[in-house]
DNA sequence: CAATTTTCGCTAACAGTGTTAGCAAAGATA
DNA sequence: TATCTTTGCTAACACTGTTAGCGAAAATTG
């Protein structure tokens, strides 16, 4: 490749990661109803059509966001479980560092799972997403592991867990006039709950 | 009031339902995101801006959704606990029912919480949601009574309780791929663990 | 019954949205 | 320098929610 061409490809994604942070900075100031590839095009002051030369659709917009956002969600977690030895203090953490992301990170989980539904399709199969889930379903296998029900179907344990999270974290963000404390509270009791299923 | 001020009356309600028909109607054969004022105008054969003296805008007649579907679910959540005595089973039995709903009136579902995210505000403050959570709270602090626990706030074993349930309807509806019978057996799993934590 | 007022429902427009065809200018190649 | 490719623009299409303003029909009044 030429050097004309290296230029080149460094500028296309120079201006790929411009059009993401621009969509980013509109949809942290506007929200996600507001984000529009006109506005985007404002922003990066750049015609509309130059948009859709670095992404098929708006669609493929989003979807960028909500690999990012599995991706960011998968290292929370990680960091979270590398904290700790004892595999039901690593849920207990993991659900904490979810419930922080999800709530530290509105934006990008409320495109993760709540505009989630008409591209659900594309969804299910992205990896950071799988990555995400594995992080998960690891560490409710080492739990279940050091508990005494052997019989007991991981997936099944890992489905729970994280409709567990996913349910208070939805519910909470609806009810957003309730005090946090009471809200970790919440937390708290649900996943000890769930950890002691597993002993 | 006179005669002919009554037939308008009804002929009013009429035309308001007539909306909502021909609105659901567009709803169910193309979902949400098809939903048009215009589409709407085109189906009960008059003009856009008739729509607008029966529903001040389209959020509007959301709304109207979002109450209807919270109105069924809690109907459905009364039949259920209806039919057992033990509170227990009751819960296990609201457990299904609220699953059942999710998914065979899957567009209700994802009005009321999936979409609902721009209007939360007002969701919040509906009466019919009121109604519904207080079905389950209900629930809820008798299986508490029946316990032996009564230092625990009822208030907070109703979110694990709800939230588990949306939890798991979320992210079921996400993996559309999984057999019914993993579903309903991870429902199982979670409502059982959940109870046990109330006796 | 005729005149007036109210109500009704229409057309057309405004300001947006996602998306794309076609063209002109700038850049790279020969 | 001339040709070719690429780049990025304007303008348009087909939608969206929403509303102003007008003409006709219906109801009320004299």
């Amino acid at each position: 490749m030429s050097i004309i061409a290296q230029r080149k490809d460094r500028q296309k994604k120079e201006m790929r990661e411009g059009i993401l942070q621009a969509a980013w900075k509109i949809v942290n100031e506007e929200g996600w109803q507001a984000l529009s590839i006109r506005k985007i095009a404002d922003a990066i002051e750049y015609s509309v059509p130059v948009v859709y030369t670095h992404f098929e659709n708006k669609d493929a917009i989003l979807l960028q966001f909500t690999k990012d956002g599995f991706a960011l969600l998968q290292a929370d977690l990680h960091a979270a479980k590398k904290a700790h030895r004892k595999p039901s203090k690593q849920l207990e953490a993991m659900a904490l560092a979810y419930w922080d992301f999800a709530f530290s990170q509105k934006e990008y989980y409320q495109l993760m799972f709540g505009l989630g539904i008409p591209t659900c399709d594309r969804v299910v199969n992205v990896p950071e997403m799988k990555s995400c889930t594995a992080e998960m379903i690891e560490a409710v296998r080492d739990a279940l592991a050091a508990g005494s029900q052997s019989e007991v179907d991981p997936m099944l344990k890992f489905h729970t867990y994280w409709s567990i999270l996913h349910g208070l974290v939805s519910i909470q963000m609806i009810e957003s006039n309730r005090p946090n404390s009471m809200k970790v509270l919440i937390l708290q009791d649900a996943v000890s709950g769930f950890i002691k299923s597993l002993e």
